[in-house]
DNA sequence: TAGTTGGGTTTTTTT
DNA sequence: AACCCAACTA
């Protein structure tokens, strides 16, 4: 028996027309991702392709690797040469080699929202653009709707027209790219259209590229937008062995550029394009299946398609709806309570969807409360936390002395005494130049004005510097734990009375683990490719499935997802649907893209799937009255196990009172909120400057490294330092606080 | 220069 | 409710 046996005739299709344009209209559940990775295998297994020809791209790094992984085991050897990855690394990928042509330096660095936003505010400085009138983030928002259909700043100019605030938009887009070149930085908007210009200025190496990818997937193809569509167009235009597999029904990402034409027109730009349906779903049972139909067949602008499945009715939809959010918060977690007693379900089996990320914190507290394992996907980037990104700086500012953001930020953290003052001298001294920030403070004697700051600028240059020299001996995690310590960040923290001062530390110590597993999955770890990882995680990424929690997370993250058992919280209209999609000006069009989204979350259960909503909610600290989502009222009566009844309850008011004082919360013993939440366990920081139990000579044990002999260990300046040479990974100096090193 | 405080704003979703 | 920022004070 094959591996292509077990497959429906349509999925067969699929896998065996490898030639020319393939879209591929997949539903929800209908085994998409297995038809993907079964005509990779099959290029490679029968057709005897090259894998090294071959390239699928998705959107999150977690669809990538997952695609990997099942490639791998169904193909001998050969699948770690093909291209699996998301769109944005590959672009990285291919800048990093040729971006010098567009005039970058190769070194670039890549901005996330946050940078995006300093940058931002500074171009409105310049530009005297009140602030307050017009946000930064309306203008971020059109430069980037503007980059994603690939229009250049000087295109943007011509298409003003008169019109008086595109005009300001167009000023600003081009002080704001500039600003960009100047740091070597690279928005995430711009990885995708600077890939593009590249092809299209230098067809020689697009020519390269073309050879090499003769046979291209691409996954969720309905999220696309103009700018990956030309991308992948470019690279597909010599074999035109394109594959593309999506759902124009789960199309939810029109807010980032995604445009739905790019599946509907798919046959007007490929007209030899053979179009295949994947309508039969394997994952949900029957009654989940026709409300997800039944909700989206009041969607218009859609390509018609019904999924239906052999697995059965299964049980009905419940719906509830509570009197607040607290009474919804404790029904959620008390019925998955249940279910873990019954035996019906693990707690991995459950997920807790919701539209936006603020209403995870109601559900944490309550999850808390029972003590049941969770985990929240998402909400803050783990790489956006202030810590992290302080880290990160000081990396990015070791690894290229060019993005004047990241110095700015660590210039004066933790405190030199350098302040706003010395930082707009130096600035003043840079730009006269036309020399980078961090190459002025390095010529910091040859600026006058600075007086007695010179010294303190001198000795933070000397001390990257140092950093750099380094660099070159030590490993990833050993430069990151360098920083902390002598810079006295770590130290800072630890002094500060601030509440979450050890929350920031546990992240840190989060960093370097990461930093270490990235160090042992790569060989010939660089900075720039840590750093360039780091940027592009997703915080579907960072998912840990199956640690025997509940998962809480967006609708949008749960795309691609399932789970038996699913609960749907806040189905509310002005909540889900968004109050957003119901006030704009093109209603219908807002709310059909809701109702995608509501059809993704009811897909993703397999067996059970239960929506809740609440009578009276709070909002930014307003109490709002919504009431139950019309897309519950869309489902047909006899598909729900009841009518909608509140559930009142009179201990509510009491528990209420409870659960808001943090002294009456009782905690997991040993743990707090923040290790909690964070789903990690604490590991904490040991103690500095602690005469370690160990001594020259002695053989001591590394989590990494292995077994060793220590050297030398001699008393720094903030800690020990030990030296050790380790019987298969060599000499390594590091710090005895984080070495942790255990003595045998 | 650093820390505090009061006022104003806010994302809905994210690579 | 939470966060960010500007202005004010030590």
């Amino acid at each position: 028996m094959s591996i292509y046996d077990t497959l429906n005739e349509q999925q067969k299709k699929g896998v065996f027309t490898t030639e020319g344009p393939v879209l591929l209209l997949a539903g929800a559940g209908s085994g998409k991702t297995r038809v993907l990775t079964t005509r990779i295998a099959y290029l490679i297994e029968e057709k005897k392709v090259n894998p090294w020809n071959i390239m699928a791209i998705t959107f999150t790094n977690k669809a990538a690797g997952e695609m990997r992984e099942r490639v791998e085991n169904m193909v001998g050897f050969g699948s770690e040469s093909i291209w699996v990855t998301t769109f944005h690394s590959t672009c990285v990928r291919i800048l990093r080699r040729y971006i010098d042509r567009l005039g970058y330096d190769n070194h670039f660095t890549i901005y996330d929202t946050d940078d995006q936003k300093s940058v931002m505010k500074e171009v409105c400085k310049k530009l005297q653009i009140d602030t307050k009138q017009i946000k930064e983030r309306s203008l971020l928002a059109a430069i980037s709707a503007a980059k994603n259909e690939l229009i250049s700043p000087e295109k943007y100019e011509k298409n003003i027209m008169g019109d008086y605030s595109r005009k300001k938009i167009s000023g600003v887009y081009y002080e704001y790219q500039a600003a960009l070149r100047k740091n070597n930085a690279l928005d995430f908007d711009d990885l995708l259209v600077k890939a593009v210009e590249l092809f299209q200025s230098c067809p020689e190496i697009l020519k390269d590229y073309q050879e090499r990818f003769r046979y291209i997937c691409v996954d969720e193809y309905q999220d696309t937008n103009t700018a990956q569509f030309e991308l992948i167009r470019l690279l597909a235009e010599k074999y035109r062995n394109i594959c593309v597999v999506g759902d124009d029904d789960q199309s939810i990402y029109k807010f980032r550029g995604a445009n739905i034409r790019n599946i509907l027109d798919f046959e007007k730009v490929y007209p030899e394009a053979v179009v295949i349906k994947l309508e039969q779903n394997y994952r949900s049972t029957q009654n989940v299946l026709d409300a997800a139909n039944a909700i989206i067949g009041n969607n218009r602008s859609r390509k018609k398609k019904v999924l239906w499945t052999d697995k059965g009715i299964g049980s009905k939809i419940h719906l509830k709806q509570f009197e607040n959010a607290y009474e919804e918060a404790e029904f959620v977690v008390d019925d998955i309570s249940r279910k873990k007693r019954d035996g019906t379900a693990e707690y991995s089996d459950c997920a807790i969807l919701y539209r936006t990320n603020a209403q995870a914190r109601m559900l944490e507290e309550r999850f808390v409360l029972q003590g049941i394992p969770y985990n929240v996907v998402g909400g803050t980037n783990f790489y956006a936390r202030r810590e992290i990104k302080d880290i990160l700086a000081y990396l990015k500012t070791i690894d290229n002395g060019r993005d004047d953001l990241a110095v700015r930020r660590i210039i004066n953290v933790p405190r030199r005494g350098i302040g706003l003052t010395t930082v707009l001298k130096v600035q003043d001294y840079a730009e006269e130049r036309e020399i980078s920030f961090y190459d002025a403070i390095r010529e910091a004697e040859q600026i006058p004005a600075l007086g007695k700051s010179t010294g303190k600028l001198t000795v933070f240059a000397t001390m990257i510097q140092a950093f750099r020299s380094k660099q070159e001996v030590y490993g990833l995690t050993d430069l990151i734990k360098d920083v902390i310590v002598t810079t006295g960040y770590i130290n800072e923290l630890e002094a500060s009375d601030e509440e979450d001062a050890q929350t920031r530390i546990e992240n840190i110590d989060e960093l370097i683990s990461k930093a270490a597993s990235f160090e042992n999955a790569t060989d010939q770890a660089t900075l720039t490719d840590f750093l360039e990882e780091v940027a592009l995680v997703a915080d579907i990424d960072e998912m840990e499935s199956d640690g025997g929690k509940v998962l809480l997370m967006t609708l949008h993250s749960a795309k691609g997802l399932e789970f038996p058992h699913v609960y749907m919280t806040g189905m509310e209209d002005g909540i889900f649907p968004s109050f957003m999609s119901i006030a704009a000006d093109n209603p219908e069009e807002e709310i059909e893209e809701e109702r995608r989204l509501a059809y993704v979350g009811i897909t993703r259960a397999r067996e059970d799937l239960t929506m809740t909503c609440a009578k009276q909610r709070m909002i930014r600290g307003e109490t709002q009255y919504n009431a139950a989502s019309r897309f519950v009222k869309e489902i047909p009566l006899e598909l729900l196990d009841n009518r909608l009844t509140t559930r009142r309850k009179v201990l509510a008011a009491a528990s209420v009172k409870n659960y808001t004082s943090p002294e009456n919360r009782p905690y997991i013993a040993g743990g707090n909120t923040a290790t909690f939440a964070a789903g990690g366990i604490g590991k904490g920081m040991p103690a500095m400057g602690v005469m370690p139990d160990y001594g020259e000579g002695d053989r001591v044990k590394h989590v990494k490294y292995g077994e060793g002999t220590v050297l030398a260990l001699e008393q720094g300046p903030k800690d020990y330092q030990v030296t050790v040479n380790f019987d298969s990974a060599g000499q390594k100096i590091m710090y005895a606080a984080f070495a942790k090193l255990v003595k045998v």
